[in-house]
DNA sequence: ATGAAAGCGCTAACAA
DNA sequence: TTGTTAGCGCTTTCAT
């Protein structure tokens, strides 16, 4: 291994110097900083960060903790995270609460213990406890869930709306009986009251409701509930992809025919939503804007750690595909 | 922030004793020990891994380079080993060098800068250089993919013959001109040979054969070139799940029937393939046993860096769905 | 069985 | 503008 002080040696500077230009300070002469990049060329010198972080207390390592890495939506932020993070020079350690509280408080101290420069969490505990008994003075955003009583930076989309307008366009294309299937997490709290809200201005009864996991079995029971109600829905309106997927094995197996039979509305525009016959309408989640953001509100606290807590709320994209075709009156 | 001295303190002991007990060493006294954890608990000591680090000149960090985190069958195996990972007392850095020879080098130096005690990756590169760069001394395994006159543990499946088993059941079924579209990485060009020989021995006619690279687009490209040739092919056996969606969107804009039209097969199963209509005929990758396997290696190899290198060749199943229907003769 | 002290590789006061 | 030096928090000889 190649230390500071070799390099110092080989181009006739101190550490300091070395150090300096290292990280672009001032106070270096042009001469003096060019016999430096060459000693560290010459000799394929790269600095040991783990010395740097402890020197400086500080790292260019960023913590991602998501509450579902099997959710494709989760997916795609995380990558688009990782891809920005590392455009910042930061890299990122990649954590799965898996929507266990307990999890989630180990990887936040996880994360504190390896000193990360900032967390991107989808919260999965509703309270901000986990937070608290971390004594986080470090910056933190949210993104897709917020959390009661935790004012940090918040990334959400505006999901009641977006709801209200994905039901109401179920409503809009002559679907009498929807049924809402939601999760337990603030995300669906949000979306469920979008969509009983559209319901009631429409004049409708009061909708057949579940309140469930986001889990692809979840769904697929919830499903083969609604099923067999009777009148059967006609419509099935899911907060979480992941629920759909299980809805839509339960259909395929009673035979039933979406959308005659059925329609389909659901959140999440992931990959197989448009491959799937036919294709599901949805609200699209602007998944890049969402990582972006992520990063950048980040970056920001990372450099002004008491600026006041941004809270963003962007805009979902309804998307119509023929899952909810307008029926015949 | 807590420190061992701290700890030492409170406990009445030296920082080494504290040291001692942390790491679970010897020649502390049951005494001792339980005074330094009553201190360790009653200020809420962590230690500070940072410092650890520099100090034993060793992480427990992982490296997780992956070639593309779009592809399903990449996020599968990541979640899993970030799960294993995690349970061995290791986290993972997550990176995606997204098929991009430049990027993977660039990943790895960082993980190298980061000391991480190993790197679990799917190659990109082709050629061992981007490893001999770096000298690398350090634990690596590769997954999915091989590379030539690289002697590292290594875990795949057996492309081949899985290809070779998959074309075999198209033909089985009845299919006669059965189209190939595979991908520019090693995996691709073994299931390729696989496939080949299939059509071969079935003493059909060379196939049509398209080489791309593992993108949606590109399989949207090459299925409609494929569509507009005649005659058309009577069934697409492709190497890559993204593709796969490529040309599923292709098809469906043609408005051919599967699997009466034109029959599909692919390799991996992803969620969306049971769930698309018909569902998809796959060789299922063992996803779990390939990450738990990955993780395994590692740790076996960090514990003794000199033991010869293993290469693993796990089975890929064959699962039948309706896209490849029997065929009337 | 325990403690004193050196030092991992680096950065940042401070002195020059 | 540059070098000297202390020390980040920990582990690990080496003495005791």
């Amino acid at each position: 291994m190649v230390r500071i002080k070799d390099v110092a040696n080989e181009a006739g500077v101190s550490t300091a110097t070395v150090s300096r230009v290292l990280s672009n300070k001032p106070y270096v002469t042009a001469e003096a900083r060019e016999r430096v990049m060459a000693a560290i060329k010459k000799l394929g010198y790269r600095p040991n960060q783990i010395a740097r972080s402890l020197r400086s207390q500080q790292t260019t390592a960023l913590g991602l903790i998501v509450s579902d890495v099997c959710n494709p939506f989760f997916t795609d932020v995380s990558r688009l995270v990782e891809d920005c993070a590392y455009k910042e020079g930061y890299s990122v350690f990649l954590c799965n609460s898996d929507e266990d509280d307990k999890k989630e408080l180990f990887y936040l101290q996880q994360m504190l213990d390896k000193n990360v420069a900032g967390i991107i969490i989808s919260p999965t505990q509703k309270t901000p406890e986990n937070f608290a008994l971390l004594g986080i003075d470090l910056p933190v955003v949210l993104y897709d869930r917020s959390v009661k009583g935790l004012d940090v930076d918040t990334i959400i989309i505006d999901n009641e709306d977006s709801a209200y307008q994905l039901a109401k366009h179920l409503i809009d294309n002559g679907y009498k009986r929807i049924a809402g299937i939601f999760c337990d997490v603030s995300t669906g709290y949000e979306r469920q009251v979008g969509f009983e809200k559209a319901i009631k201005d429409a004049g409708y009864d009061a909708p057949q409701l579940i309140v469930t996991q986001p889990r692809i079995e979840k769904g697929y029971i919830a499903a083969k509930k609604l099923l067999n109600t009777s009148p059967r829905p006609d419509a099935v309106f899911t907060s979480d992809s992941l629920v759909l997927s299980g809805v839509m094995q339960a259909i395929n197996e009673s035979g039933l025919k979406v959308p005659d039979e059925i329609g389909l509305a659901c959140f999440d525009d992931v990959a197989w939503m448009s491959l799937v016959t036919p294709p599901i309408t949805v609200i699209r989640q602007p998944t890049d804007q969402i990582a972006r953001m992520a990063v950048d509100l980040i970056m920001q606290r990372i450099e002004n750690p008491s600026q006041a807590s941004l809270h963003v709320v962007l805009k979902g994209q309804l998307i119509v595909r023929g899952s909810t075709q307008t029926r015949p009156a």
